[in-house]
DNA sequence: GCCCAGGAGTGTG
DNA sequence: CACACTCATGGG
């Protein structure tokens, strides 16, 4: 830890509600005075919005903590460009402008893998409760209670009856096989993987379909090309497309449809679905 | 109490 | 290939 010092960080656009609180990662909350805090490797942040990009308050920060958070954000994508090969698309083409500093989140793949094997089959809230409580258990201490995700040796040595605290139902089963199956290097394998083989290589691990592989391709391992499908995106697909079918079929309709950057359009997709669920709000045309 | 959840695994037709 | 069923549990 260093000595707590302020920092800002240039990128732009960026809209913290958007980006971090539309259900893509899990360990962020909102203060009431509209600023972010949350847990990006071993450092708890507080970013605000400041002109040209945020300013942040490294609440306890590893010497790394503004490259980390770099990566976190994909400062480096150029959404000037992301915005101008989906706005081609007609049902797109308004909305994304409206949330055009909705960023995807680049995550550890470690965190990524776990945190969308636990996030099956439950709601957002309880995702990052199931989350936080993990990390209690078995992850570092970095500051008053908050602690950073486990790796994979502090949730190998997890009690039985320490994860049966957490609270995560039949996801405890999953966790424990992966740490058990997994390699400690598997990850950074992976890494070099294409975009196929990745998936194909994820959904060896228990707990890991078509949409959880293709929640770790694009938010842990960054390939913008994985367009994960839930029950929301299977909503908002029929309704805005009129398709409907098999994982593969709605799969392939993307791929075709949103090209390189479908991880993008499947983002701005899925805040529009749970805002118009939340607040009634419809920011896409419809054909 | 009821409904649903950023699904996966397994079995069957 | 498609579909049906089960799985354990808590937030809204």
């Amino acid at each position: 830890m260093r000595a707590k010092s302020i920092f800002r960080l240039r990128v732009e656009p960026i809209d913290l509600d958007a980006t971090l609180g539309c259900g893509q990662a899990f360990r962020w909350r909102r203060d009431p005075d509209g600023s972010w805090t949350g847990v990006v490797g071993h450092s708890i942040l507080r970013l605000s919005a400041s002109r040209g990009g945020l300013t942040v308050d490294p609440i306890a920060a590893s010497p790394c903590a503004k490259k980390d958070l770099s990566t976190y954000l994909r400062v480096s994508d150029d959404i000037a460009s992301v915005q101008r090969s989906l706005g081609r698309d007609g049902v797109l083409s308004r909305g994304i402008l409206q949330v055009s500093g909705l960023r995807l989140v680049k995550m550890d793949e470690w965190e990524c893998l776990i945190s969308y094997v636990l996030a099956t089959y439950a709601n957002i809230p309880r995702i990052k409760a199931m989350i936080d409580s993990v990390a209690t258990a078995f992850g570092d201490e970095i500051l008053d209670g908050v602690h950073a995700f486990p790796n994979i040796n502090d949730l190998r040595e997890a009690s039985t009856e320490d994860l049966n605290r957490c609270g995560l139902g039949y996801r405890a089963v999953y966790l424990r096989s992966i740490c058990e199956v997994l390699e400690p290097r598997g990850l950074d394998r992976m890494k070099r993987l294409s975009y196929a083989d990745l998936r194909d290589e994820l959904k060896e691990l228990s707990g890991v379909g078509d949409k959880v592989a293709d929640c770790v391709a694009l938010f842990g391992f960054g390939r913008l090309e994985a367009f994960p499908i839930d029950v929301w995106m299977k909503r908002a697909l029929s309704r805005l497309y009129g398709v409907t079918g098999s994982y593969a079929k709605l799969s392939e309709f993307a791929r075709l449809r949103f090209g390189c950057f479908a991880g993008y359009a499947q983002e701005y997709m899925f805040y529009n679905e749970r805002s118009l669920a939340t607040a009634g709000r419809c920011i896409f045309s419809e054909e």
